[in-house]
DNA sequence: GGTATTATCTTGACACTGCAAAGTTACACG
DNA sequence: CGTGTAACTTTGCAGTGTCAAGATAATACC
């Protein structure tokens, strides 16, 4: 019988260590940044050993592997939000996922930046390999929805560009406000700027 | 009367320390990535003691400073290359250049996430700022020279966002070729893959 | 030419890091 | 109640970046 929180007693069994370790971890990656990420930095938030976490992920590449993992399910999660919202005609719904896409980029710029800029999650990982395997299947199967809008269903070739280009635009601009680049974008008021790569968005399938 | 390279005699003072670390650095980047840098390794590699670069650069970030630097010179000398090659239309110009950015990219993708990345740099730095400023600036005269070209030589709102068009397509297509994503365009023939990335950007400013 | 100064590089020490091995506690199950 | 196992801690180690102090070579000055 774990007693879930008790206020003051922390048992020696945690209970629930391996998620308070991601939540301490994505703590540690916000205010640090991928490259002052620190595992022992992550156990004295969570007010643990320093090697607790190997029981759960091995080593500190483990635990960013299932950080990264959890983000692309945000990240999806997002881009569907503001494709919901979104009219259901194939290019609006390209436009929103763009935008989703850079939304996520700009709220999580430090996860943004593991999940799509660093070495550290192990991308053979099953799991995380088949959820942003998954992320890439939803841009694809948006794109051929335009392409097939225009009688042309074909897989190869042609539509492969589409989706470089579509991805590329959305990759690009999340990348670059992530990084505070291109400030005079990332400093306008959120409806504006949306409208704005919205636009941009819109360009990269004619 | 420092002797150059004299082939086994190693002088107590190596007379051209500081760019022998630059290119040991950047051989250590190649290997490694950002992530498994280390200065201990770098001067192993130049053969020189751990401390050997306090002097020059101060901390292991000064050393990369000077590196991310480095690398915007020869980022702005590859797409200078390229458009060279290119029409002098402005509009070819701009697409020579963005093939050029995601060329760079993709033959020193250690450096452009160094360059593009990372928080190691200081870009407060006088001399890495104002090389990445005037990177920018070759970019905003580009577009300028489309846009005049169209009679509409404003140089606020619209622009900025054709700007940031063209930027984020090559930064995009960039970052994730240089990352092993987008595959279907990476392992294509140099000549073809430029010549798609060429269409792609040509649709990011109508 | 000889001496002092200065720039350059080395040595040594420190706190911090991730990881592995061994020890300790709590729990499940007989 | 006893035993085994999972969860966590303690300890130790090699590696890292940075700082302080020392050593050496090149240069400036007389």
């Amino acid at each position: 019988m774990k007693d879930e929180k008790s206020p003051a007693g922390r048992s020696y069994h945690h209970g629930d260590l391996s998620s308070a370790l991601m939540d301490a971890a994505e703590e540690e990656l916000k205010q640090h940044g991928i490259e002052g990420f620190s595992l022992r930095g992550v156990t004295k938030r969570a007010g643990v050993s320093h090697a607790a976490p190997a029981h759960h992920f091995g080593d500190a590449n483990g635990l960013l592997t299932a950080l990264a993992a959890r983000g692309f399910e945000r990240l999806i999660q997002t881009q569907r939000d503001f494709r919901r919202r979104a009219p259901s005609n194939p290019r609006k719904q390209i436009e929103a996922s763009g935008v989703g896409y850079v939304v996520f980029a700009s709220e999580n710029p430090a996860l943004f930046r593991l999940m799509f800029g660093s070495d550290r999650p192990d991308f053979g990982s099953v799991h995380l390999q088949r959820i942003a395997e998954s992320a890439f299947d939803e841009l694809v199967s948006l794109v051929s929805a335009v392409t097939n809008d225009r009688g042309s269903p074909k897989r190869d070739g042609a539509m492969m560009i589409d989706v470089a280009a579509a991805w590329a635009t959305a990759h690009g601009l999340a990348d670059l406000l992530a990084a505070g680049r291109l400030n005079t974008l990332g400093t306008l008021p959120a409806n504006i700027r949306n409208r704005r790569i919205a636009t941009i968005m819109s360009r990269a399938i004619p």
